[in-house]
This record gives C-alpha cells, sequence and structure tokens, in this order.
DNA sequence: ATTCTACATTATAATAGTTCTAAACTGTTG
DNA sequence: CAACAGTTTAGAACTATTATAATGTAGAAT
C-alpha cells in the first residue's frame, strides 16, 4: 500500500493511465488504514497540503467520475447542496448528522437487512441505502 | 379542502399570513387526492398552468421552504443536481429510477421496519430513510 | 529513439439550482 | 385610518458542477 507501483497497476488495470495526478490521488484516497467521505472540496484541502505541484480542479472531478465509475468509490446520497464520497465501497449504511453535517458508516452487523416486498416492473434494484439523520439528543 | 379558508386558517394558524400567493401554493400542493413529489421547477411549471398571476421563483423558494418547515412538506434526500420534495410527510421510502429520474413511493407496508442496532452517544435519530436506486432490468 | 495518437490535464467559461438584496407591497393590529 | 412587521419581487450574486478547447503526455507503432 505504501508503494505507488501498486496503483500503478491498479490504474492500469483499469483501462486508466496512470497519471502523476491520479496516482497522487489515490495515494490521498486510499493510503489510509480507515476509509472516510469527503466532498470535492474537502479532496482539494487534502492534495494541496500533500504536494506542492497543484492539481486542476476539473482533473479533481474528472478522476472522482472515473474512480467512482470503476467502483473505487461510492457517492452518497444526502440531500445537501454538494456530493459526497466514500472510500469504503462495501456494503453499508449511514448516520448523517445534521448539527456537525457528519457522515459516519454504520456498520453492517447493526443494521438488519432491509426488505423490499415490492416491485417495479421492467427495473432491477440497483442499490438499497440506509440514511438515519441524527441530532444533538 | 376545495375551499380556501381551510388553507386560510392553516396558515395562519402557522403564524404565515395567508397571501395570495401562499393560498395559491397551498391549492396546488394540498388540493389533491393523491401526494406527489416535485422540484421547484415542477411547482413553477404548475403554477403556471394553474394561474394568470404569476409568482416569482423567490416566492416559491421562500414558500416552499416555509412549508418545509412548518413540516407540510419533506425534502427526499436523493444525490441529484436538484432538491426533491414531498406532499406526503407521512413516514415511508422511496423508489428512485435513475434513468427517467423519477422518485416513487414505497408503501410503507412493503417494507420490514428498519432496524439500528446502534446509536451515537448524546445523538437521537431524527428520521431513517431507505432509498432503493432502480434502474432498466 | 522518434513519431504518432488517443487519452489526460488545465484554465477558463458556461450552466443551473439556489440564495441574497433591497425596494415595493400588503396583511394585521391598534 | 396609520403604523409596522411580514411578504413579494426582479434581479444580482453565489456555488457546485460541467463543458470547452488548447496544451501536454503515456504508451504504442514505426
Ligand atoms: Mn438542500
Ligand atoms: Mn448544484
Ligand atoms: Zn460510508
Ligand atoms: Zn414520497
Amino acid at each position: 500500500m505504501l508503494n505507488n507501483s501498486h496503483y500503478i497497476d491498479k490504474l492500469r488495470s483499469s483501462g486508466l493511465r496512470p497519471t502523476k495526478q491520479r496516482i497522487k490521488i489515490c495515494e490521498i484516497l486510499f493510503n489510509t488504514e480507515k476509509t472516510f467521505h469527503f466532498t470535492i472540496n474537502d479532496l482539494v484541502k487534502k492534495i494541496s497540503k500533500a504536494t506542492n505541484d497543484k492539481i486542476s480542479l476539473a482533473t479533481v472531478y474528472n478522476t472522482v467520475h472515473a474512480f467512482k465509475k470503476k467502483g473505487y468509490l461510492k457517492e452518497i446520497p444526502i440531500n445537501s447542496d454538494q456530493s459526497y464520497f466514500d472510500t469504503n465501497t462495501s456494503h453499508h449504511h449511514h448516520f448523517y448528522d445534521e448539527n456537525q453535517k457528519d457522515l459516519m458508516d454504520i456498520d453492517d452487523a447493526d443494521v438488519e437487512p432491509v426488505k423490499i416486498n415490492t416491485r417495479i416492473p421492467g427495473k432491477k434494484i440497483k442499490s438499497v441505502e440506509v440514511l438515519v439523520k441524527v441530532e444533538d439528543a
């Protein structure tokens, strides 16, 4: 995980050229023990802290969308004026603290499987996501 | 329900002055058998079909926010480029068709109660919402 | 190694939903 | 009625996101 060659392989095998911008963003997103949630703005800040070579905003958007398309990131549906992304791509649900605007994983073991006993003809289920909004008690 | 005096009372008792703009919007939102989902743009179109006196966009936004704050509307969390509102303020979950960008209620009888077996200290649960994304089968 | 080309980055403009501003208007109260 | 707070409004401002189009580059072909 500490070696860039891992990301280079991963990118190449996804059909994405391993540019230095993409490798840097991989390091920031995936070179951590814990997964995390972020907005584009969060990521831009992390990048500027992590490097002197700046990456253009357009590239940050392009890269996040490319990674999402490849399944390396998930987008979390919260009602907000900006998109939230998640480096945790496994199946799980979320708490959203509207006071602190903080998004937190709920361990999947702590949620009973959600059963939907109806279907829409001609449509298949793509995802089932639970959002638990919390506020100060 | 066909009488405006009902809305006038409702608005007054909520501390909102019953202006003709608000009454018209009440008629459009609440004078129906079925509840429905809408975006601001949808509502603007409904208004211009329903009346010759135009209502400014700012007033539409102001009114929807005021009604949401009073609990007469819910905002549905979807990652989209626009906000979705719901005249159905009872507890229920949603299908979202990403192809047609169509939001549909799931009858609450068709969803097993969602059990969250963990809490965040100092926080209380405000809502639990399930979003089922569907796509063409 | 040089050349080629499709892919990628970039600055910047454009877009679109939403919020803000401040002036004019109106419902309610005394 | 007069007074005032609440409301509406046109338009500007704001902000997240996407599009544009010129420049740069990775990887492959020669
Ligand atoms: Mn919102
Ligand atoms: Mn937006
Ligand atoms: Zn998560
Ligand atoms: Zn609904």
